[in-house]
DNA sequence: GTAATACGATTACGGGTGTAGTCCATTCTT
DNA sequence: AAGAATGGACTACACCCGTAATCGTATTAC
């Protein structure tokens, strides 16, 4: 059930466009990496062995979907970073965003709103 | 540079207790990892090769200090993460985070507190 | 003063990961 | 129709990681 850093490249692929044939997830990410396609293939192997993506079949070959949801993924995947990191804390977290890397007015914003929201 | 999972508890402890023997971190870390003395000794050898502990002689054996800081790790982690599985987007995080595990009452208060001062 | 213990150094080993290569059958190109 | 390209299946391989074990020496306990 652990995605590799490698493999959600390519699962984040299969979210954005599901039903998507190897060779044009290759081409997606050419921009990003600079993998062949023999290494897009492999791992797009290893999401499927996972259950991470499943396929069907498209004459001779395969369009690949995602077979786990993106929200829960990245729920559950902040979760245990911020476990792994911050001890569980969420706000030492965004401390240490906004100190390293400057937090954007537009992120100061979603996050008030966020906040304002929680409130209720 | 990277810093496996386990590295990182035992790096964790150093921060805590610098200048701390093998056996002490053993000893710190006891409650939570069902670790034998001799994993903890592999994980802090491997934090020395890797440049994130020194040591110190100490008589017959070493005493162990973090080589990196903790505050500049940490934030640098984090924004490996965001970027990794959020696309870069602070916002998004938190969102899912307020969804997956809930922020406490204390954790908005002090995010409220952090954007506060975020917009001077 | 010898046996048990504690240290550091070195070695181990199976599984995951990044990054492909090979093999074989099919389909496209010319 | 023959060679090239493409697809999936299987294989490769070095390095990292978790989790130690072994070895040789030094020290502590009795």
């Amino acid at each position: 059930m652990k995605i590799s850093a490698a493999e959600l490249e390519v699962l984040s692929i299969l979210w954005e466009k599901p039903g998507i044939a190897a060779s044009d997830v290759h081409e997606a990410l050419a921009n990003d990496k600079d993998w062949t396609s023999r290494t897009v293939k492999t791992l797009l192997s290893r999401l499927v062995e996972k259950g991470a993506a499943i396929t069907q079949e498209d004459g001779r070959r395969y369009l690949y979907f995602p077979a786990i949801d993106e929200e829960s993924y990245k729920a559950k995947a902040a979760g245990q970073f911020i476990d792994r990191v911050f001890s569980g804390r969420a706000a030492p977290l965004v401390a240490y965003l906004a100190d390293s890397r400057g937090l954007t007015p537009q992120d100061i914003e979603e996050l008030e709103k966020l906040l304002g929201d929680l409130k209720k």
